[in-house]
DNA sequence: CTACTTTTTCCACTCACAGGACAAAGACGC
DNA sequence: GCGTCTTTGTCCTGTGAGTGGAAAAAGTAG
């Protein structure tokens, strides 16, 4: 099916393509309390909206007193696609152009097999979506990969979970594979802009995610836009000092955060106290799964494993360490963590608000929040959704 | 004398006087290489400015191979006040609308007397330029004061160092007493303009200003704009924790980084160490003067003392940790040192850049210059003339 | 002095947009 | 059922911003 490609001729189509997606289905005449534009230049716009078949007439709204206004919204055929690539498992989801998820599967996979095995089955599943009627085509595609990216071009650079997609273009791959526009961002920023459109961060201009899964990221959004940094890597707190002297990293330093709390720390350490029987709970688990993982923790410390709780509140504290370095730093309006870890919920964000409150001084913490993301693997697909739509919702 | 009050009526009249600001006199025809407008609507902005006196026609610009232009310049008579209030001293700078500075006065005061008693002085030493020539009177002024400001009031919040300022309306009362429009702002984000505007970091979007003096801060500057934070103290790394269980700040904590290293930290160091007699040279200089300063230290360091270039090496390190954690949130393209400890020089800067390199990942630090300020005294001053022109120079 | 450049001014034309007048469509009171 | 009021949508004209061409003004180069 052929998609549409078009795009908004000015700012203020632009304007209302993204006041259509944030507010959904909404009548000319709310649209025009909104936008500061005479009638008479707002009902151009829309009806040069309409030509492009962007934005479709949806019958009448409900009179607020007069005459009933004819609804507009979003063409309900526009499809876009959120890629969220993680170092174990990989998430694609289609949205409609309000960005609501209509369909989400996720699948374990090894992100260090590389970009040719990796897209294939990104492919797959994308394929498997449009076949199960939820889309004729998409769009627009945005893309997270578990790395630092040249913005612009859309391609991971030097990134240190996935050697083999250093330099590999994806935006231009995927571009030509979908056959639409395609971004490509850090996933940690994804998950920001998820939680910055349906989540959490709705109201909040500067603020930080901190994703902790495989890795620890850290999404950073300064006046509602997500900051990049020079080389893209910014955000890249993984491998901040926590412990001076403290293990040995991947990265060849010591005492990094991510060496001493990250999904895979977690797992390294849980297997470690079931091995010299710490606990009997993880030792059991251990014995029935050959392996253990973040999610075997969160488990036992449901069930009240001490073993396991110490784990995660020794690895609250040191997130919360940094994390609070980063709060007298950046001065945020909001903290929200997420990422694979939220499972283990409160315990680890009691541990990093006591760090944060602690070291942090009054007048940044004062009014601050600390909470959960509340998309949960949602997030990232729709920070993805997010960031094509704001590519294509914007003047050519 | 009666001052220009006039403000530029729109963006393109905004957009040529601060061309002309930071490129100096100007023929029309060049300003027209340089804002993309035709010809005729550019002479007729230029005819208004020339009618507001915010600009003035001065002669006959060289030719560029045929008729020549008339150059235009800032009206030669606008005069911008630069005061950065620190915690012992004050500098207060006249500029004109170029930001050249053309007197420049520093006094020692403590800023704990509070904001009556410093602002006397600060008026004083105003009128002092004033006398001397240098002005007839201001069209407006830029403050720097140590200490977190609610930037849109011009007013500290919460300063640690400077009780008696809480709430004081730093903006409004002094725009009475001069007479033109305030703005005020912290002394370090003061330093990152000056930095941007004249020195080191003229041609870099993203980079921060770490400013040690008697405490440690923090510019941050974003795609050219300043951070400032959600309640305005981004920056304020002093009180991130360098050393863990490490000696006690005046903020409660333990192991500050301003506990360790700073200005006071140093003259503090630097006084024990001389009264263990570790070292001949800090020892003679504590008994002539009576006490030791960051100044003494340099001094003792420059003559070769050990003991001293330890201080400044643990010191830099010390430092330089807690900006390699910056550099990998933030990545820079640039980090610039500053504040009253430049004196230090090359050991100082020594040390961070070790630090930097060793713990920050390589494509952060890969091409991350880390260099002293070129400005001095002078950034603070020409940062707060800077920011009051932004002001001056936007559209009303 | 002539030919060519660059700068400046002048002028006609386009275009975006505002805002008023009016028609269409519904709500509401009687 | 009917007139009045409110809201919405459409049409039309006026205004002001801005563009681009033509020509005059003021140079340079030979």
């Amino acid at each position: 099916m052929r998609r549409m490609t078009a795009r908004p001729a000015n700012s203020h189509q632009a304007r209302l393509l993204r006041l259509l997606r944030d507010g959904g289905p909404n009548s000319r005449a709310q649209l025009g309390d909104q936008v500061d534009l005479s009638r008479s230049k707002l009902a151009v716009e829309v009806d040069r909206l309409l030509e492009t078949e962007l934005v479709v007439a949806d019958g009448l709204a409900a009179s607020r007193g007069g005459r009933r206004s004819h609804n507009i919204r979003l063409n309900p055929h526009l499809r876009f696609l959120g890629v969220d690539i993680g170092a174990t498992s990989v998430d694609v989801a289609v949205t409609n152009a309000e960005l609501e998820i209509l369909g989400h599967i996720n699948q374990p996979m090894d992100v260090r097999e590389g970009p040719v095995a990796v897209f294939e089955q990104v492919l797959a599943m994308a394929a498997k979506l449009k076949a199960s009627g939820l889309a004729e085509g998409f769009d627009g595609a945005g893309i997270g990969v578990p790395g630092p990216v040249r913005f612009p071009e859309g391609i991971p650079v030097a990134p240190p979970i996935m050697p083999g997609w250093d330099g590999f273009p994806v935006r231009e791959a995927l571009s030509q594979d979908l056959g639409c526009p395609v971004m490509v961002d850090n996933d940690v920023n994804l998950m920001a802009m998820g939680e910055q459109h349906a989540g959490v961060a709705r109201t909040v201009a500067d603020f930080l995610c901190v994703k902790i899964g495989t890795g620890i990221g850290c999404g950073i959004v300064v006046g509602g836009e997500v900051y990049r940094g020079t080389t893209g890597s910014a955000g890249d707190i993984g491998h901040i000092q926590a412990v001076p002297d403290g293990r040995p990293c991947a990265c060849g330093n010591r005492g990094c955060l991510e060496a001493h709390f990250s999904g895979a720390a977690l797992a390294r350490d849980a297997t470690e106290a079931a091995q010299q029987r710490l606990s009997a709970e993880l030792a059991g688990r251990l014995e029935s799964n050959g392996t253990l993982s973040a999610v075997d923790v969160a488990a036992a410390a449901a069930a009240g494993d001490a073993t396991a709780l110490d784990l995660i509140r020794e690895g609250g504290n040191r997130t919360g360490q940094v994390i609070a370095g980063l709060v007298s730093f950046f001065n945020p309006g909001l903290v929200v963590i997420g990422g694979g870890v939220t499972g283990l919920g409160h315990t680890l964000l009691a541990a990093i608000r006591t760090q944060v409150y602690r070291g942090s001084l009054p007048l940044a913490t004062g009014n601050l929040p600390i909470v959960l993301g509340e998309l949960g693997p949602a997030a990232g697909v729709i920070g993805g959704a997010r960031l094509i739509s704001d590519h294509l919702f914007s003047p050519a």
